[in-house]
DNA sequence: GAGTGGTCTAGACCACTCG
DNA sequence: GAGTGGTCTAGACCACTCG
């Protein structure tokens, strides 16, 4: 038996619809929830799944007691979502492999401090660590987090998987992550531990991560241009 | 007034403080959502709706009569969402320019008939465009579609912004997206047209995109390494 | 004050999985 | 057959925007 015919979707095509063609005058609401729910013979709430929809793929955005409203271009694009590393290992069907290179206090390079908000000379926790899919490596992690709390990631198993988790561990949560990506070309230092040439370009991940609105570490990571580490599919 | 605390934000925190801290047996479901509606004292829809949002943000997967699963450490690093020009003309409070360098029919080169589904051999629509915020070039587009339906594109307004705008407009409904991103460096043609050194680092986005399930058109995209074009910022 | 989105209730019927 | 997720109803109260 097939599944009954839903009526959201039908009501989310049209309005993506009237949406790529651009139908509404700048600036103008799409119709409201209730005008939805009416105008195809639903509740509201069925007319507002089909508007939480279009606004988690970014069609439209939403203000409490003044509509929702068309983004214009933006977001169409999609999104990329980061591999893990046990997933690109899971691919190649091979095993990921962490080494750690460098953890301890030190005083870090200035973007750092800048990043942290701290002051510069401040000392910090330094984590640096190399991980790989078989014998290739892939992924160059280096992270710097606030002293205060963390400290006590030193004496921790840091070769496992998830700093994440032992953060958790630790009863430090992360409420937030911001993050940008870019390509550079590979320095020296670094292109020899990734196995691959001076300049050879690499994804740049940056990301600051905050508990409770405050920072609480900065990490950079450096991953193989080629790696698969960045996938996506959507329906636009 | 603040507003009322909600409920389904506290189901959802605890769920993935659960999910983090590894307490599920491997294979295990998360409590059903009548189990989680009658522990917390509230109705179905609201207990789903936490569940909802830890699907969406990919920390379990459901299955229809069985139950909801842990993902393990997959998608937990997020997503990088694609900028659009408009939006990088934005921010830098300048705008976004358009040029066709190239449009017509061609035999294209291999890797794309291949990416096409096609025999080599077979000609194909052509499209190349660059694009620029202020007077910084941005952007390098290739594109390439199959030519039943598609060959009226060359009679219409190819520098505005968006060709998806124009194929809904020819009666062409992209259903579906895939897209790699890489880390290249340029070669000399691509880097004097992005006004830049050869071998500098560089995105490669790669999109194949389906109308009904068939391969449709096969674009590349070059992003300057530096512009800002990948951002994101989630709550892990 | 009228209209909007945000959240919630207490049900309902369904397709599906599992033993 | 018992339990699960998928969808839907017809309401409700609230915070918020706008004129």
């Amino acid at each position: 038996m097939r599944r009954m015919a839903s009526k959201y979707p039908v009501i989310k095509a049209e309005l993506k619809s009237m949406l790529l063609t651009g139908s509404l005058r700048e600036g103008e609401a799409i119709p409201s929830e209730s005008a939805l729910a009416k105008q195809y013979g639903v509740s509201r709430m069925t007319a507002r799944r089909a508007v939480d929809e279009l606004e988690r793929e970014g069609y439209i955005f939403r203000i409490q007691g003044a509509g929702s409203f068309p983004t214009g271009k933006r977001f169409r694009q999609g999104v990329f979502r980061v591999r893990g590393l046990e997933e690109i290992a899971l691919k190649a069907s091979s095993v990921p492999f962490t080494r750690v290179l460098k953890s301890g206090i030190a005083l870090p390079p200035l973007e750092v401090t800048d990043a942290l908000g701290l002051e510069a000379g401040t000392a910090v926790l330094e984590l640096h660590r190399l991980r790989s899919v078989g014998d290739q490596p892939i992924l160059l992690e280096e992270r710097y987090f606030r002293l205060e709390q963390t400290e006590r990631l030193l004496h921790m198993a840091l070769h496992q998987e998830s700093i994440h988790a032992l953060l958790v561990g630790l009863g430090i949560s992360i409420s937030r992550v911001e993050q940008t990506l870019e390509a550079v070309n590979l320095d020296a230092t670094r292109a020899r531990l990734l196995e691959t040439t001076v300049g050879a370009a690499c994804f740049l991940m940056a990301r600051v991560s905050f508990t409770d609105d405050v920072v609480l570490g900065y990490s950079r990571y450096w991953v193989r241009g080629g790696s698969g580490a960045f996938v996506s599919a959507f329906e636009p």
